[in-house]
DNA sequence: TAGTGGTCTAGACCACAGC
DNA sequence: CTGTGGTCTAGACCACTAT
């Protein structure tokens, strides 16, 4: 193991207090001058672990005033396909799930076509609402393709994701995914407990795996609570 | 316009004579030692300059050897900044837009935070709206910093649309955008004809050039008429 | 060996925030 | 006013590459 430069030392030393609570969000954190003290250190060398920091968003800078805790962003990047569970938790925020549907069958026409599928083989349907500290925030409403992920059914949904299990079930191939704003169906507008005339923002998804189309979700979101966002 | 720190400028040169071609791809790039001669600065300078470019993945170096122009990256379908007036042509579509507004005024205090400056600068205004065969398809509010597009209000935006003018201004850097499902306020639903309860999918988007926020868009579009998709 | 980038120092001046 | 971060300097030593 080659010796770390002394700005990553620093750097790794404050992402650790901060996971560790150490230092929450929004609250300051120690001034150049003093942490060049404490890791005997000269400033310009805190001065890149900060920036390094601050370009990675972990922390805010406010000039003749402080270095600040960056705030949790409401993120969600579309090529990842994230866990909504983790993007929750890393926000700070309690994540549970239930699940309001699960069950089989033999492929409609319409979901033949959607799933490129020859035969009108067997689908699994899962209904499920995930809740943000309490709060739903996403209606998952998903198609899986059996082929690809035979064990759908007995999966224990409050402990891992249908995401997060096909993952795990098959190498993911691919993603189309499209998004649009709509207004919710009744029965969606209830889980989500907002009136059917509010906006919705909907991502569709289709995954690929083996060759085949592993699952198609629609994810509703209450388009007052949820935003997608990303950049580079 | 504020002076901008000598960095900067030094980023800015590199990024300009790359994007003109003076440097090509897997080029070597002049030494540290010898551009600080050249911009009259000490090689620290110089390093922080190029330190960024090479996080940026706009250089690459490799340390006793040199530092060379990065391969152009793939950008991912996804954050791809598209003419919605290509996107419209694409689908066989005629495209028009209709210029409602187009200004130039001194930041407010709110937009003198969301462009990061540090005084009131100039900033332009435009409203546009696109047509596909002469529907309404997308509102365009949009402010640039007349820093780096010093000639946008001269520019004919029938003939070109904003955001391919400002690519050809300057170089871009980075991107973010935020996707959102809300109601229209009342200028903007009259634009789109549609009412005021209809559900809009908006994005919003600011572009980073030369170091600076270049622009930040807002691009509003009828719910039932428009949706975002890309994929891998 | 000479030249490159990687890191670091011990100062410095400035703009800005908060008291 | 003091303390903060933002920037910059003119050196330095090191690890590495290329010749």
């Amino acid at each position: 193991m080659t010796t770390l430069p002394a700005y990553q030392n620093i750097k790794n030393h404050i992402l650790e207090a901060i996971h560790n609570g150490v230092w929450k969000e929004g609250e300051a954190i120690p001034a150049e001058m003093q942490l060049a003290e404490q890791f005997g250190v000269s400033r310009m060398t805190v001065n890149r672990a900060m920036r390094e920091l601050t370009a990675e968003q972990i922390v805010t800078r406010i000039q003749g005033s402080g270095t600040y805790v960056a705030q949790q962003k409401y993120q969600t990047t579309l090529v990842e396909i994230k866990s909504i569970a983790d993007e929750i938790r890393a926000r700070g925020h309690k994540h549970r799930s239930e699940l309001q549907q699960l069950s089989q069958s033999k492929a409609s026409d319409s979901l033949k076509a959607l799933f490129e599928l020859k035969t009108k083989s067997t689908l699994y349907h899962s209904l499920i609402v995930h809740f943000e500290n309490d709060i739903p925030i996403q209606v998952e409403d998903r198609r899986v393709n059996a082929a690809i992920a035979p064990d759908y059914l007995k999966q224990d949904f409050s402990r891992i994701t249908a995401n997060e299990y096909l993952m795990m079930a098959a190498p993911l191939q691919g993603v189309d995914y499209q998004i649009e704003a709509i207004t919710a169906p009744e029965h969606i507008a209830a889980l989500l407990h907002i009136s059917t005339h509010e906006p919705c923002l909907v991502l569709h998804r289709k995954t690929r795996s083996m060759g085949c189309v592993a699952s198609i979700a629609t994810m509703w979101h209450a388009g007052t609570r949820y935003r997608f966002s990303g950049g580079f």
